[in-house]
Order: structure tokens, then sequence, then C-alpha cells
DNA sequence: GTCTATAACTCGATAGAC
DNA sequence: GTCTATCGAGTTATAGAC
């Protein structure tokens, strides 16, 4: 080992701090109503620092959406790794919607993608195709862990598979959404249970 | 008959255009994200004058999720009025969804109330606690008429009904939101019919 | 990588003429 | 009721020193 620890600058990683408070602030206030100024603000720097680090805006709320989207990429492979069986799809729903759970309670705030969803036409292009492209990661997911585990019967819902993914990761979203208006995290889990529970056979 | 018809100023109800682009504006694009000069550009007049009739932008924010609510008042007693039989309690939520969907035909965006909701912590305090009304409003009603519903034998879910409301509206809101990111009416009717077909009994 | 300084613009809001 | 004109503050973004 003769390359150590860290070659990092002063406060470890600006980059990433600015991400992280960057998403605290949008899931907050909205992709418009956080400033670079505000942002700045919070880790002690100025707003020239974050331009160095993203140039404008819209690179910022790009890298954003891509960060959430990898950690759910990753979420989702976790999922899969520890429930290999298809008859194990009930578990796994489970387990995504703690997942989200924990989000909320961690962040206190709603999707990171339903905020940019409900200003999708004040963003850059970029933004709104990645913002799409995480309601299409995760209902692709979906509709496979539902069909695999309606083949395997310990699933049970009406139509295809994809439309009731759809479906239910819109209501998923519109639940954190409704825990985050009223600062009251039992609405989560409640509506998640309320709407995986009759999906499951033999409960 | 001596007092007529219009003492109107020249552009027929000039507050009423306001409130009205406003809207479809903020539906849009987000409180954050409408401006006086978008709004007044839009009706061909200036932002002094937008001034004249909303003193403050909190003042507009208000009017509007008043009206929105009041609307949705109206739309909850025609419904009352054309179903008073609980056992009508299927085709009323049937009907209520309806008309979300007439809604976002006609706006193309999602709830006003789910855009300031998700923008909420940069509003004035008073829009915030309509958003909020808002939400009770219709969590109470649909409150109502599942618990009716089911009494009659007509509906059936399990748990208390207020939970399975507030599950229910906030799954709606998020199958409008999803209609919006992806320019899909069909996710919305999709969403609508999964979520109640499975309440209704022999349906 | 972070800073100071500043450009260029938009924002909500007000005063006062008509 | 709508206008012109303007204010002060906030916004993203850039140039150049350190």
């Amino acid at each position: 080992m003769l390359i150590p620890v860290t070659p990092a600058s002063p406060q470890a990683d600006t980059r990433t701090a600015l991400l992280d408070v960057a998403q605290e602030l949008v899931q907050a206030r909205g992709y418009n109503g956080m400033s670079f100024r505000d942002l700045a603000g919070r880790i002690g720097v100025r707003t020239a620092s974050v331009h160095y680090h993203f140039p404008t805006k819209g690179d910022l709320g790009a890298a954003l959406v891509a960060r959430y989207r990898e950690a759910f990429t990753t979420l989702r492979a976790t999922l899969d790794a520890a429930h290999p069986d298809p008859a194990d799809a009930p578990t796994k729903l489970l387990r995504y919607a703690d997942a989200l759970h924990a989000s909320f309670r961690k962040t206190g705030g709603m999707c990171l993608c339903a905020v940019l969803a409900a200003e999708s036409s004040t963003l850059p292009g970029e933004v709104t195709a990645q913002v799409r492209a995480f309601f299409l990661d995760n209902e692709a997911w979906l509709t496979a862990a539902l069909g695999r585990g309606r083949e395997a019967g310990t699933l049970r819902f009406d139509g295809p598979p994809d439309a009731a993914a759809r479906s239910l990761f819109a209501a998923l979203e519109g639940a954190l959404m409704s825990a985050w208006t009223f600062s009251d995290a039992t609405r989560l889990s409640a509506a998640t249970q309320w709407l995986i529970r009759p999906l499951i056979v033999r409960p």
C-alpha cells in the first residue's frame, strides 16, 4: 500500500457535499426554489465554486438525477440478489417499500423525481429525459417482479404485469407526496401496506 | 330589470382570465416557475395590472387554491346528489375518477395541489395550509363513500375507511403525476381502474 | 479549487399618471 | 383598471487573481 489514504481536498469531496445538499434542497423546495446561493452557503463556499463543479444549473440537475437513478438501480439489484427465487416476490415488494420508507425518514422529502416531474416543463431537456427514465427503470423492475410472482403463485392481480407495475409505482410516488405534505411517515407505511397486501396470496 | 347586462370591463373579467392562465402555468411549470411577466404577457396586460388584482404573488396563489378547492367541493356535492344511495358507492368512485380524467384532458397537467405540495416549503403559509385542506377535503369525502359502500355491501377492502381513503387519494394523485410526466392519459385511466376495480363487490 | 468582483438579467412590488 | 417607469433584491453565469 504505497499510495495511501487521502490526496483529497481540505473539506472532503466538495462535489459530493454539493450533491447531497442540493438533493436535500430540491426535495424540500423544488428545482426552481433552490439557488446556487443557498446551496453554496450551506456548505460554506461561494457560488463561483459551485459553478466550478457544475458549470450550469442544468448540469447540477442532471448529475443529481443520475446519482439518484444509480442509487435505485443498486437498491433493486441488491433486492434481486437477496431474493432470487421468483416465489419471493412478495418479500421483495415489501423490502422495496421499506427502502422508500427509509429514504423518507432520511430526507423527510418526497421523491426527487416526483418534485422534478412537477416542474418538468422548466427543466433542461436532459433532466426531464432522465426523470422519465427513472420512472421506466422502476416500472420495468416491478413488472418483472409482479409477473414472476404471479407465475410462481405467490402474487395475485388482474391484467398485464406492466400495467400493474405502472399503477403501483405511481401510487407509491403519491404516497410519498402525501407523507411529505403532512410530515407524516405513517401515511407512507399505511399506503404501502394497503397497496401491496392485497397482491399477496395467502398473506 | 332596470340594472342590465354588463357594466363589465373591455376584456371580460380580467381577474378570471388571470386565474385561468395562472393555474395553467402553475400546473405546467410550478409556482416558482410562473412569473407575473409570463402571466401578464399571456393575457395581454402589464405586470402592474396583475398586482392590481392580486397585490402579492401569495395572494394569487391563495386565490388559485381556493378556487380549485371550491371546484372540487362542487364536484363532490354533485356526485353526492346524483348518487344518494350508499350502495351506489362504486359508481360514485368511478365518476370521481372520470372527473380527474376530464380535468387531465382539459389542462394536460397534474393536480394543482400536488404541484404546490412539491414546493410547499417555499410557499406562503396560507397557501400550504389550503393545500393540506384540499387533501383532507377529498380524503374525508372518500372516507364516507368507502365506509358507506362497505356497509351497504357493494365495496370491499381491509382496514378502517379513513386509512383506505388516504391511500386511495394519494394513489390517484400519483397516477395524475405519472400521466403528466409521460403526457399519456392512459396511465391515469389504467391506474384508476386498477385501484378502484378490486374494491367493487361482484363487478 | 476557491476566491472577489461583476455582468446581464429576471423577479416581485410600488408610485403616480391617465 | 390599466398604463409607464422604476426600485431593490435575487438569479445564473463569467473573468481573472490567488
